[in-house]
Parts: structure tokens; sequence; C-alpha cells
DNA sequence: CTGAAAGCGCTTACAG
DNA sequence: CTGAAAGCGCTTACAG
């Protein structure tokens, strides 16, 4: 691959018999520049086809406008809404994003901090995998003084910035609308409990069942079912059960709610009528299975975009933690038929 | 923020009595080292805690170990898969991804031509917006001699690397099994003629009706109309026609395909027995509609990894210009509910 | 095997 | 307003 020699500013400075620092200058604007040299500078440029060299410049003013992102996977819809969401305003800003995917594995995650540290990127935006157990990494974030900000699956007790959702009122409300639609016999599907998310979202389970006074069944609460295959595998379990659960709430995503869903349709279940069904998440297909499946909306553009506003606000505020640190979204319960019996209460 | 230092080099150096170069040696795994020495300093690196400088380190060495790609949108199934794709290939050889979006603008996308340039990425890798016009952007990546991979939607005439979708065969397929199911009366809806792959896609449909002697009616063809809404429009003109298709082929995409499906189910209209419907990409919700949607695959992660590949193969041949320029992968038709009249056919 | 020096391309105090 | 010089942190021929 060829390695043509791009143009400098020196080359820019030596064809106007000018000094590289005038050059420099007038190309960043620099109001110590007379305007006929600053115009000749500007039309040497384009005409040696100039662009400047980031790396150099980052290096001598000590920093890179990049964020970097961490996110277990780029191809699943929740993250690649959050990331456009980031983008959309680091572009405003002229930021660039460095995506890394730890693809749910930790000991790849450590990989991309230490990427992204050496790239001396200006803040870390991350998302843990699903076998979190270790936040040294994070930590070193910390002592190289680069702003972290964690989203949805966090490390708690870890001191940084945080862009959350109250997964826990969420599922407070999903549990709540289906002991509402008299469904009786509710069932989990629950994923990894290391993740704070899905420990919350548990939680809120529970809140509800006991909000109403509604015992707490444990045959009715599936571990590990995160996946369409495994909230399959789960659901026939369930529904073999002498008194099978008349509702299931795949608290851990939309695609094990289609596990449930495509397992309750072979079985002949009438959904929702025999069976009741909610999703986390609110996946676009959702909205077009038949029936259509209940579902969380998380605001995952907006997500992005409260995380790159944090940065930013953070680096442009004189007073320093002053700023609140951790944000809270409240997400949204989309009722719709999976979950939609009492039709006369009007949804 | 703060703008803690960090240990460089020269902070081993001076704790060892030893001169920078011999510690650059030591941690960059060059032979010319003691084994006695090497350990002393990678004790001590890591007891500072020491991390490289990567803008530093690639600035000298006159090359980014980054890997630019721009996308219409990253939030699409298609290009989040071709992401995750590249990405996998990358992350193996140590490489970074620097992801920017037009957002369907070209006027965006010469902005992140001109930012990737600024960063010295080794490669750049661009599928086209929708309002491709001018490809002066890429010539000028051209003329700054980093390879430019192009893929999907591509600025034909221009010589570059190329990873494509034979969409004009996809389309014969998709079209020819349409005729052969017995739908005597396929409508097109065509995307921005201006993108090569839709040019592509209504050869294919025009090239499958020459085949079979099905005479081309204009006012079965729909410009246009490649998002949900506009595809929902364009159905609704085409069955208020004196004489109705009795198959639309969404050659821009299966949302388009989506909106066929929720018009003709508004209407009443059996699918596929009154309506064949086909489209375009195999979105992950084709498989769960009612009916499923027939539809054409990409192998999208797949075509990623050729393009990683594609430029690691050119950087490390020794001859160049050795290697094919350009790579076609045969999309693959997906039969499923949404077209099959006939059902004794045994797919 | 180790050191001294130059240089990647830029920016920025410091003079004048 | 312009120039000369130093330095960001690293790598790499060149000596020895």
């Amino acid at each position: 691959m060829k390695n043509q020699k791009r143009t400098t500013i020196y080359d820019i400075a030596k064809k106007l018999n000018l000094n590289a620092s005038s050059v420099s200058r007038a190309l960043s604007n620099n109001s110590n520049v007379s305007e006929a040299t600053r115009k000749l500078i500007l039309d040497t440029a384009k005409e040696l086809n100039y662009k400047q060299n980031s790396l150099a410049s980052n290096l001598r003013k000590g920093h890179n406008q990049t964020i970097g992102v961490i996110v277990p996977r780029i191809n699943q819809n929740y993250f690649a809404d959050v990331i456009a969401g980031i983008e959309e305003v680091t572009y405003q800003k002229g930021y660039n994003l460095v995506i890394c995917q730890s693809n749910e594995s930790s000991a790849r995650e450590v990989k991309c901090v230490n990427t992204l540290i050496n790239q001396h990127v200006s803040c870390i935006v991350i998302s843990l995998s699903a076998d979190f157990e270790d936040d040294k990494h994070l930590q070193t974030i910390k002592e190289h003084g680069i702003p972290l900000i964690q989203f949805d699956r966090v490390a708690e007790h870890l001191d940084t910035f945080k862009v959350l959702n109250d997964n826990e009122q969420a599922s407070i409300d999903a549990v709540s609308h289906l002991i509402e639609q008299g469904y009786k016999r509710i069932a989990l599907l629950e994923g990894p409990q290391n993740l704070n998310i899905f420990r919350q979202r548990k939680a809120g389970y529970l809140a509800a069942l006991k909000k109403y006074k509604v015992p707490v069944l444990p045959e009715l609460i599936k571990e590990n079912a995160w996946t369409k295959e495994l909230g399959a595998e789960s659901t026939k379990e369930l529904l073999n059960l002498a008194e099978p659960p008349d509702a299931i709430f795949a608290s851990t995503s939309d695609f094990s709610a289609l596990g449930v869903l495509e397992v309750a349709t072979k079985m002949g279940l009438k959904v929702p009528e025999e069976l009741g069904i909610c999703g986390y998440s609110n996946e676009a297909f959702t909205e077009i299975t038949s029936p259509s499946i209940t579902t969380i909306d998380q605001y995952s553009v907006s997500m992005g975009k409260t995380i790159a506003n944090l940065y930013f606000q953070e680096i442009e505020s004189s007073e320093k933690d002053n700023n609140p640190k951790i944000v809270s979204i409240k997400p949204k319960l989309i009722v719709r038929s999976s979950t939609l019996r009492n039709k006369t209460e009007g949804y």
C-alpha cells in the first residue's frame, strides 16, 4: 500500500516563505494573523490538498476529541440505538466515537478498555458484559483520569457517572398491569443476577406481587432465560407444571418473550386469554407479532443523548463535581395485545 | 476535568537509570534487550501503571491501526451486522474501528470523510448515503493514499475495492419465484435510482419478467417506496388500480414489505393467496410476521468479515494490485409463507 | 545489548 | 502580526 507523503504545515510555510507557526495559527482560526496572510495560507492549503494530522495535533494538545464506547454487542437494537444517540450529540461537538464490542466477555472488555486508554480518549462509555464480576478495569480508567460513564448494565458501587433505567419501577408497572388484567399465576424469566439490571427487574416483580398480596411461587421463577431459545426452554418447563402459570414476564428481553410466544402458539394456548406475555426493551418486532407483545420501552436513543450531554456538561462546567452524577430514565410500559385480556380497560 | 500526568517511558527510564530507547524496545517486545532489563522494565511499567500513548506511537510510526467506517445509519440491522463482522476481524488484528454515520446525508458524509482523513486512519470503509450524487470526497480519500473499500451502496465507476451483493441476480431469483408460484401481475416498489443497488434490483425485476415473457406494466412500478410508510402508501395506490397486482416485490427493504403486508391485511386481502409479498434484507422480523415474509438474505455479517479481510490481504501481500478488487456475494432468496401459494412445491 | 539523537506534525508560550 | 524554539511521547536508525 502506497505510503505517499502528505502535505504538512511546513510545506505550506515553505511555499509562502512563512513560519510554520503562522500557518498553524491561520488554520486554527487564531486571531493573531493578518487577513492577507490568512487568506494566502488558506488558499495554499487548499491548493496543496492539506489535511490536518489529528494525531499530531492531539498529541501536542494533550487530548483527543474522541469518546470510546464499549457495549456487549453493537448489532443489538438497544445498544445500536444508544450509540446512535451518543453519536448524534458528539457529532455536533466535533467529537468522534471509537466503538468496541465486548461480545459479552469481560476478558475482551478489559482489552477494549486498555485500547481506549492507550488511545487517550476523552471519555469512556460502557455497558458491562454479561459475565461481569470484577471492576478492576473500570478503576484503571479512573486512575488514568479519564471520565467514565456507565449505562444500563453498571457496577453499582463504583462512583462514576451513570445513566440508568429505572428497571425496578418498570417491572413493578409491568407486573401490576398483569395482575390488574386478572392474571393470577405470574411467572418470571430472569437474567444473570450478577447484572444490576436483572436484579432490579426481579426486585420489581417481587415488589409488585407484594403490593397486591400475591404469593411468590419459587417454581414460577426461572433463572437465566435471556435468549429466545432459553426463554422457549423455560416456557416448556413452566407450562408442563401441574399448576402452570397464566402469565409470563420475560424480564430479560423481548427475544425471550418471543420464545415464550412461539412455544405457547405451538402448544395451542391462546394469548392473551390463556397466557399473558410481557417482554422487555420494545424491540421493533414486538409490534408486529401476532398477537403484538406488551413490553417496556427504554428510550434508548434518548439515553444515548443523555450520556453524551452528561459528558459535555461536565467538561464545560467550571465548578467540579456539582453536576448530578446519576441520571435515571423512567422506562415506559407499552401495553399491547399479548396481555390485554380485559379489553374494557380501554388501552 | 482533571488532567493528571500519565507515566511515560521517560518516567520508567529515569527510575531505572536507563535510556528511554531501551524502555521502548522492551515494551515493544523488540529482541535487542537483555532478559534482565526487560523484566525490570516490564515490572516497573506495571508498578507505575504505564499505558502506551497510541497517539505518539502512531504519529511516529506514520500510521494508525484504525479503520474508519461510514454508514448511513448504525442502528439499522443490515449496517450494524456488517460493522459487527468488520469488528470481529479487525479486533483479532489489534485494529480499532472509528464509526461514523452519515444519516443518509452526503453533506454529512463529506464531513465524516474529512475527519477520518485527519485521523490518518489506515483504511476507509463506506456505504453511500441515499442522496449520493458526487464522488469528489471519495476521490480525496484516494488522493491521500488511503485504501478505500466501498460496500453495498457504491460509486460504481470509481476504481476502488468493492464488496457487493449481486442484487440483480437476487431480484431475478425473487421475481422468478413469484412467477413460478403463479403470480401474474407483479408490482415493483423501487428505491432511489441514484443508488446502484436499487438500479440493479430494478434491472433484475425487468430481466425476470423478460425471461418469462411477462409484459412490463409501468403502472405496477412505484418509485421511491423504501420506508414502511412509503411502502404502505404505494400499496394503497396499487391495490386501488382497476387491475391491481397479485404480488408486490418490495425491492427496497423489508420495512417496505411490512408496509405492504399491513395495508393488505387491513384491506382484508389474503396473503399469499390473493397477494404475494417479497421483501429484501432478511430483517429478523420477517420470520415472525404472519404470514412470515419471503425475503433476501444479504449475509451481512459475512460481508463485514470479507471487507476486513480484503484490507488485511492487501496490506499483507507483497505484490501490488494482484488481489481481486471486487468481491461479489450472492444473496439468498428465503422463501416463506407470504409467497407460498403453491404449497405442493415443497419448500 | 545499550545510549544519544533525530524526528513524526503539530501548538504555544516567548520575543520582538 | 510574525518568527524561533521547545516539546507532546514515542520509535528507530546509528554508534559503540
